[in-house]
DNA sequence: CTTGCGGATGGGCAAATACTCACGAATGGC
DNA sequence: GCCATTCGTGAGTATTTGCCCATCCGCAAG
């Protein structure tokens, strides 16, 4: 009678859902007590006899989130939908991050917020609305000056520190030394040296992924030379965060401009939420490699490129 | 912002239905009240973004279609439970309708599917999830002008490939016309000739069946008059199919408003599946003709009106 | 600047639903 | 045939949900 036991179940189910009555309703009808009405209803939800069907794009963004956490042990993950007739680079991710970086602003406790740098973020920060937060401390994990020894364009902590009024701590450093021995100089400034430990307990961490393809990021705003790019792309670099290149495994690469990398470690994952924000194919090798080499444990991205990633999955 | 509401809507309902929160924890979530959160939820069912469907076959039900089948030689036939509190004359069998549809849809091949007109059917297409078909065509059998000139409420077809992007065929007609010699110049127009050719081509046709009692569909809705009605009570008409009206054998009525119906014609059973959606004791009678004439060979309706089906078989 | 309107919001409460527990019937092994 | 285990049941209770209503907010007209 175990198949009774179900046609009951999804008979209960039926009127419960798609009729609309309530429980004591069904109750009557089926000439059982109401208990036993809401045990039929909720085995053939467990069942898996009802199936919920939400129909609109934001479902199923919520489906590949879940999925993508799932999968690869993301601890935060947020997808939102892909306009395929858009190519920016940031429409949709940078206001679901603007949202992700308000909720931590919004509470109450103080907060050490660490930020990465790039077009991406920078576009999430304009997103920001302006609020007080002067409980909360922003700190830089990459310098703010550019080749040129002007601040950084994208440097993103004095734009946001000026939207939220948190206490900011910007990296008076270029992104990469000229060599080994000038950026220990540089961090073993004092100054410099509590920002990065600072850095190291930051409770979230925001970052953009950057591509190390013929337009990477870095090398087109001047950080690093046509022949350190190359260096690293034949060393298997697919990606960059704050400027640490790192292969498709996610280990980062020894060597070449490493060891020159005036950022901030990347906060630990095990003590930080480390959110990546990027999204589209060039990026997805990178995307890729992060999430596989536990570089970050949360990922704001799009529908496409959440996608592309569970496909790989086979 | 319209559609920003939705959105949210849209994401709690997920996260209610799918995820299992309570509503205190989608409020938490989403960063609202628990009363802004019920009302979201509320709202996504109301706009219909949520549905639900029942993955199981109901033996009652199940049996009662088989004998259907059987007993009338119906090519298609599905039974839903009924809900005997309910005087909705759509509930349960717009969702399994939606369901056959969706089947169609859902084939790979290109198909030409006909729609008739009609409540129910309207009750249906609300039921559709949007999906891309733009492979199939989608072919009215039936005008979509209503006797002041508007276009007829109850005309699914725009409505429907608005939802599933395939391509439409309406009939820029009214439902009847005005004389025998308007019909012949309306359908001479070469159109409106394509367009009745492709309805006589299709794979599958859905239709509602109109009743022809006090209440028509047909005399409510303006088609036709109270003279006309009356006359096709008088010539022994229970019900109608696009207009068609027919007698208790399931024979087209002769003259009366037959010869100006400007509906394409049902589409022959032979070549089409012709599936009648239709639940009720007002169109038992309609539904029963329709059987016993071949006008249709395929049904969904519910548990009560198959009984009753069945109980005049003796 | 005030007033009034429409729509959104949250508090509060009653209804509906989910869960726990103890009991009793059915099942099955010995 | 007896006992042990499982399964389903109803009672009672905690939690969740639906709804009403007073209030608030934004906005536009006066």
């Amino acid at each position: 009678m175990n198949g009774n036991r179900l046609d009951e179940a999804a008979r209960a189910a039926w009127l419960y859902y798609v009729a609309g009555n309530t429980q004591d309703q069904i109750a009557a009808k089926l000439g059982v007590s109401r208990q036993s009405a809401q045990r039929m209803v909720s085995l053939a939800v467990a069942e898996g006899l009802v199936k919920f069907r939400i129909d609109h794009p934001i479902a199923q963004c919520m489906d590949l989130a879940k999925q993508l956490r799932d999968s690869f042990g993301l601890v935060r993950c947020e997808v939102v939908p892909s306009d395929p007739d858009s190519d920016s680079t940031t429409l949709g991710v940078a206001q679901a991050a603007a949202a992700e970086i308000e909720r931590w602003l919004r509470m109450e406790e103080p907060v050490v917020i660490a930020m990465g740098t790039g077009r991406t973020l920078k576009a999430a920060i304009e997103q920001l609305p302006s609020i007080e937060c002067p409980r909360h401390k922003v700190v830089s994990l990459t310098g703010n000056i550019a080749p040129d020894g002007s601040a950084a364009y994208y440097n993103v902590v004095f734009t946001m520190a000026d939207t939220v009024k948190s206490r900011s701590f910007p990296m008076p450093l270029p992104v990469i030394a000229s060599s080994q021995s000038e950026r220990s100089m540089l961090h073993s400034q004092p100054m410099i040296r509590s920002t990065l430990e600072l850095a190291s307990t930051a409770a979230v961490t925001f970052v953009g992924i950057g591509d190390l393809g013929p337009q990477a990021p870095l090398f087109e705003d001047g950080f690093i030379s046509e022949q350190d790019l190359a260096s690293l792309q034949q060393a298997g670099a697919v990606g960059e965060i704050v400027g640490w290149a790192f292969d498709a495994q996610g280990r980062l690469i020894d060597g070449i401009t490493n060891d020159r990398v005036a950022s901030a470690p990347i906060p630990a994952r095990d003590t930080s939420l480390v959110i990546a924000i990027a999204k589209g194919g060039k990026k997805l090798p990178g995307i890729r490699a992060a999430i596989k080499g536990k570089l970050i444990n949360g990922l704001i991205t799009d529908e496409t490129t959440a996608q592309a990633l569970l496909n790989e999955l086979n």
